[in-house]
DNA sequence: TGTGTAAATGATAATATTTTTCATTTAGCG
DNA sequence: CGCTAAATGAAAAATATTATCATTTACACA
């Protein structure tokens, strides 16, 4: 289950930020996307609504946001800086690279593989980075 | 084993493309590190001994090696638009997020998982991003 | 329900990054 | 050695991101 706007909004609080209009707009601007979305994409969706807010109200709250993990930064799907609202569990992403569409997973245990590379190579290893690439299914028949 | 100068050399060759000066800088460069390195390190870097090659110089040659898979794009280490040489097989990285030692590994296998995302998704999966980020021995030990 | 205050915003400018353009140079084929 | 297409460097343009600062505002607290 995705996160939603209302809990999206809980966590900001929790953490001390305020809840303005304008974070609240960005935020409804990607829970109610499927697909990931640069900041000036954003900024673009946002804009025709709420042309008073800046583009830089985008990257402060995106950087807020990410910090927060409530959405993702994803890399392959384009550009290196967009983002998708996140999942609360660990998970990973499988993107359409015609439409955009991001289709979370779970349930996928890297955990053997770091194990086995922690030993071979020495590291330390504290995280990765894990994403497919393909067609959604509604962009292969369209193709 | 990865890519030696020589038979990046002999490649570029057979695509057609000239082996200039300044290409073989900017490989010896890159060859030379155990490291990642962005567009405007590997202009530093060549810079001091040949002043007059342009980053715009870097930024072609580097799309060119990138395009023949000489070199590698990482993502998870700091900046997303930076390269490493590249091996001859499928594989996958391993980066020190302090030095940016970058270690490749190979053998695992993700098609079972692939499989199953595809069959669950309805995606027909064309690549994947796979990275692991943690400390390398030395750094470990350094810190 | 006001009010004070720290945080957030928007406008602007600054910085960083990447791409385009074009005149000049050059690698490598014959 | 000379020719030609490809490559280079310089400069500018286009994009993307971050910093600055005066003004506004969310919200904790009275």
């Amino acid at each position: 289950m995705r996160l939603k706007k209302r809990k999206i909004a809980t966590i900001l609080r929790q953490h001390g930020y305020k809840l303005t209009p304008q974070r609240q707009v960005v935020i409804q601007a990607i829970t109610s996307s499927q697909d990931h979305l640069t900041p000036a994409a954003i900024y673009e969706k946002v804009h025709q609504d709420h042309p008073n807010i800046g583009l830089v109200t985008i990257y402060r709250t995106l950087e807020i946001l990410a910090e927060l993990e409530l959405i993702c930064k994803l890399h392959a799907g384009g550009s290196c800086r967009s983002y998708t609202i996140s999942t609360p569990q660990h998970h990973h992403h499988l993107i359409c690279s015609n439409c955009g569409t991001v289709v979370d997973f779970t349930g996928h245990n890297l955990s053997d593989l770091e194990q086995r590379l922690s030993k071979e190579s020495g590291f330390r290893i504290d995280s990765h980075l894990l994403e497919f690439i393909g067609l959604c299914q509604a962009c292969q028949k369209a193709l």
